[in-house]
DNA sequence: AGGCCTCTGAAACAATATTTTCAAAATTTG
DNA sequence: CAAATTTTGAAAATATTGTTTCAGAGGCCT
């Protein structure tokens, strides 16, 4: 790799002149953000004329001054940026053409920004939500989503007794209405295309004063306006559909928070199952 | 301190039009240098009009975009010039000990681990097994990765006709093995702890000559036996339970490699799919 | 399906930024 | 010390960026 901006200004460093070495200065202090602004404050700041800059941005070997800035804002790029973003190839055999590669590439990207927009405290409150034990939980999914509602339920009902998944028909849902209480959660999932009936069982819901905890993509579900707790999940991937692989990661992480919150209880609970499991010899 | 302009993007961000949207997409992704160019330059990258960047940073609240853009080259240099703030953008929201970043760690690590152990020619040959339109495809799970198999069937079953979903109960499966032909496949989803009733149902559909494509754990399910493509994926998670995540990467990477393949006739059936919701009113 | 409304980008325009020119100031050299 | 040389910034010229206007596109509602 080639030298850095500020490798080069060291260099040359002896063959600038006065006007120069004071433009050098300003530069590598506060290096490299203070040669983000315009060539002319740059100049006021250094309290020389903006052709000096000019004449030393050429002497540095560029062609001009915004030649130079892209390096420096290249540079800054490559310092910030995330090192996990930064990868050789994720399956080495194959092509970075290859599917799998292109489909990592947008998966961890996805991971990274939906990390990025989520308050840990959000997370953590939702997670202390779901393991308050006087609360019942309702749990729904769309068309798509439905997997998704199924393997939270799955996971919620060994940690915590008290979680319901709302069958797929949405005639029924008014039943399950009629049960719920003031405080009770209901976990939406709803990714575009949004469906219709969500959001009227959301505003039944709470109407119901049960706190909605809503699972949805970048652009946000109409549910949102009804749901106290928002998680706006980034699901972009190389396919005619979108990817639900960060939402489960999601489900993941708050399945261990709330295991982590209440383990006393999941643990008796997971050796009665174990039991149960034994005494029908499900597994070998 | 006042907000952020990330902060303040995320706040408006429901209330942003689809250019502006996309803007707010190119701007938090490798955030803030790449809200550092020309006007021009970050329309482009967004593809959008310049205006769409003006009326974006007024809707945000600056005067306009020379205003936005010094309020990010100071908040860059606040974070730079504090040697303490780790420019490692996750655990500025998170500790590293926080459950979410644990997680993401170790799903990170289980992609890379999966992908370097799978030569892509397997994954080639699946995919082109399952864009074989003349063998019907059966899908089964376990207790835990019924949802994956659920996930499965709902999106093949768009990309094209002849896809089953076996029951959770495994009564009846031996009904389903009935109507198997040769070279039928079936997509088995077996992770520890391995089911007995899979076991059977695999030898069942083998003697039948099925053939089985399996989804297991790095330790490899019993069935691996009776199957004649295998894919072992990392499933640690800092969790009492397993992660499903990659095993769903890997579902939709290989969903999406189908739907290469057999893109005429998965387009004509997603045109179909469309018409049939729009005459229910499915969705808004 | 049609009308209303919002949103969008092309193009014109305005404001800056960048570069060039050139003469004066500073520095070097004999 | 004065002439030659280099360096410098004011000002003009040029290029680019940022903003406004406005007509048409596209979405949304009835």
């Amino acid at each position: 790799m080639s030298d850095t901006v500020s490798d080069i200004i060291r260099d040359k460093f002896n063959v600038l002149t006065r006007a120069e070495r004071k433009l050098a200065n300003v530069l590598l202090d506060n290096y490299p953000v203070s040669g983000m602004t315009s060539i002319t404050r740059l100049a006021e700041l250094a309290e020389v004329s903006p052709p000096s800059v000019v004449r030393m941005a050429q002497k540095l070997g560029f062609t001009g001054f915004p030649d130079l800035q892209n390096a420096l804002r290249d540079e800054l790029e490559a310092t910030i940026s995330n090192p996990i973003a930064k990868h050789d190839r994720w399956s080495q055999q194959a092509p970075d053409t290859h599917i799998l590669n292109r489909f990592a590439d947008a998966v961890i990207d996805n991971l990274r920004q939906s990390l990025d927009q989520l308050p840990p405290e959000d997370f953590d409150r939702v997670s202390a939500l779901l393991a308050d034990r006087k609360r019942a939980v309702y749990i729904v999914g769309g068309r798509i989503t439905h997997a998704l509602a199924d393997y939270l339920f799955t996971h919620l009902q060994v940690l915590r007794e008290n979680i319901t998944l709302l069958p797929a028909n949405s005639n029924i849902w008014p039943h399950h209405v009629l049960n719920m209480k003031p405080g009770d959660l209901l976990v939406i999932f709803d990714i575009r295309r949004y469906e219709r009936d969500l959001i009227n069982l959301a505003d039944m819901a709470k109407e119901q004063d049960v706190e909605i905890i809503l699972f949805t993509d970048q652009w946000g579900s109409p549910v949102g306006k009804a749901a106290s707790h928002r998680f706006n999940i980034r699901i972009e991937a190389p396919s005619a559909w979108d990817s639900s692989v960060v939402t489960l990661f999601m489900l993941e992480a708050l399945t261990a928070a709330v295991e982590t919150r209440i383990w006393g209880v999941t643990k008796s609970r997971m050796k009665q199952l174990e039991a149960l499991f034994d005494r029908r010899k499900l597994f070998r």
